[in-house]
DNA sequence: GTCTATACCTTGATAGAC
DNA sequence: GTCTATCAAGGTATAGAC
């Protein structure tokens, strides 16, 4: 699904690959649909456990940032070249009203968080920058998903650079 | 293809809306993939007289700038939720060599451009901004790239927070 | 839970009439 | 240049045996 698109991956690839045959996975997943929505909810609660780890553990905002840029990041480590959203999103259209609404409700509760992240911090004086917080948040989180995609074309250096220039403006040292 | 992802566009999707038949398109494009090639290449002509235009026309900086979020802000209101750069972009690695071939060209055209037109506005006091103008223009593209993939979930408000917010990091301001 | 077998549809592509 | 007709391949999905 991230390397090919949902409109475009098909069951085989995942029956090829798990070494049973078609028939077999529409015993867990009736439907590609049903398949695409749980994917998504799967996602949903990975996230959840992720942002519960942060709080459980105080981490500072500086770590919070870098941690989900390592979300982005793992993506471009497995080659597959975008994060899940993106995959989604970039044919939102396509999908059924269902899936559409998951997507919806994933991506509000990623922007939620980065917002309030950036937001808090700012007050905190430890980010730095002009503008409204929503405005640097959805910034932040579409440069990481489209570098993610355009990384593809120009290599994971350009992923680096878009990470580096995030850090710099929101006035931390790029030692981290 | 902006709309499905050129893996799940099918030539039906054309003939059906220009009234012809599927045999009549390949009458011109003998292969899918001749055809994704020349959508890519007439993307590239189209660049190559936009940037002409602005040459020809001697155009401030910020003019500049916001001529190049106009051909972002052209997809969003074509309702067509994403560029064709991120578009093909987002599935790289199941199109062709050529097609990755002539996508690479015209991204690395852009990015050229831009990275250019961010390093000598800087150079004249036009944007003011910290870190690197490549690490700068990389984030542009992809934050424009991302937010219109973003948009079609969350609306084309947030295109605008995140146009924004460029213009905010380069020292501009929002009256534009 | 997985298999075989099958139904039905869409896809990209070709041949030949007009 | 477009049409009809046709093709092989691959897609989602279902039924029933094991």
């Amino acid at each position: 699904m991230l390397k090919r698109g949902y409109n475009a991956f098909s069951f085989s690839d995942i029956s090829t690959r798990l070494g049973v045959k078609n028939a077999a996975i529409h015993y867990h997943y009736p439907t590609k649909e049903s398949l695409g929505i749980d994917i998504l909810r799967n996602e949903q609660a990975r996230f959840e456990s992720w942002k519960a780890f942060g709080v459980e553990n105080k981490l500072y905002h500086e770590e919070q940032l870098e941690r989900f840029f390592q979300i982005y990041e793992e993506s471009l480590n497995l080659e597959l070249s975008i994060c899940l959203v993106g995959s989604v999103a970039s044919h939102f259209m396509t999908v059924s009203a269902n899936m559409q609404k998951d997507l919806d409700i994933l991506v509000s509760d990623m922007l939620t968080w980065l917002v309030g992240l950036i937001d808090d911090g700012r007050r905190k004086q430890i980010f730095h920058f002009e503008g409204s917080s929503d405005g640097m948040a959805h910034s932040i989180v579409s440069s990481l998903a489209g570098s993610l995609q355009l990384s593809r074309v120009k290599g994971p250096e350009f992923f680096q650079s878009v990470k580096r220039n995030i850090r710099t403006q929101l006035g931390l040292k790029n030692s981290t």
